[in-house]
DNA sequence: CTTATTGCAAAAAATTTGCAGGTAA
DNA sequence: TTACCTGCAAATTTTTTGCAATAAG
């Protein structure tokens, strides 16, 4: 499970520790999982039981900075962190479940461009999440 | 400063006390802005200096829960309040100065409909925010 | 060897909760 | 008079920071 990411966690005079690479390996274990930092450090405890919070979120801030990692706004009180991947994405997320969908960015068509247009606004690239109620709430609804 | 509010505060079995009066004029006396609980419990207490936090959260709580406010993500590790007009907006944010900008719903277009379409989420009535550099931040980064 | 990194404990910051006394209605 | 509310203090939750000891390169 190394591989791209030790020469990314390795710039700038970086040093890949083992801790570094068992958080690492925990974020690739599941690509598509959104994690809090809490549970970051509870799957990086399962191999390395006294990590202490603290390093997984220092770790967690630098990948984000080193692009590796999306921190990303679930709706919650907590940020989520998931890998970089190809193609950028959004979420629709159930206020009710808190299930997360995937929205491809080209779902969202010209938005971005006329946003950028109409308010001067350069977008970054941080994810949007939409809040709703998903199919199944919806029946339990009812 | 009375009105609608009063109404509404008083449903179902509320009673209208001193702090949740002045909660609610501070809110009425800049229907645009976006307040803190802190910047709502600073000025409230302009005029009765002994209001407690708590009273604030609560109030703020309940405001929301009757759809009298609307609780929105800014980005921030914080909540923001703002009256419920009766236009809906959406908000860009600059992640530099923190200014932030309001998008007219009709802007998103069908957006909307297209992703309940696509994900079979119904959406809720919250607000967007869309990320990025305000014209002066760009400015002033070059 | 050098100094980036870790673990620990304590600090922060925002928000919530339990409870006894206060007050709208 | 009845419970809804308030103030206060303490607890929670998530994340950050200072610092001495440890380990990567």
């Amino acid at each position: 499970m190394t591989g791209e990411g030790d020469a990314n966690l390795r710039r700038s005079g970086r040093r890949l520790t083992r801790q570094r690479r068992v958080i690492w390996d925990v974020l690739h274990a599941d690509p598509d999982a959104h994690l809090s930092a809490e549970d970051v450090v509870e799957r990086v405890r399962e191999r390395l039981p006294n990590v202490n919070t603290s390093t997984v979120y220092r770790t967690l801030e630098i990948l984000v900075h080193d692009g590796l990692l999306l921190r990303t706004d679930l709706g919650g009180d907590r940020a989520y962190y998931e890998l970089v991947r190809e193609h950028r994405h959004h979420h629709v997320v159930c206020e009710r479940c808190g299930k997360v969908t995937h929205l491809h960015e080209e779902a969202l068509g010209d938005l971005p461009a006329r946003i950028e247009q109409d308010s001067g606004y350069r977008l970054g690239n941080r994810e949007l999440s939409f809040f709703g109620t998903c199919r199944s709430c919806l029946h339990a609804e009812s």
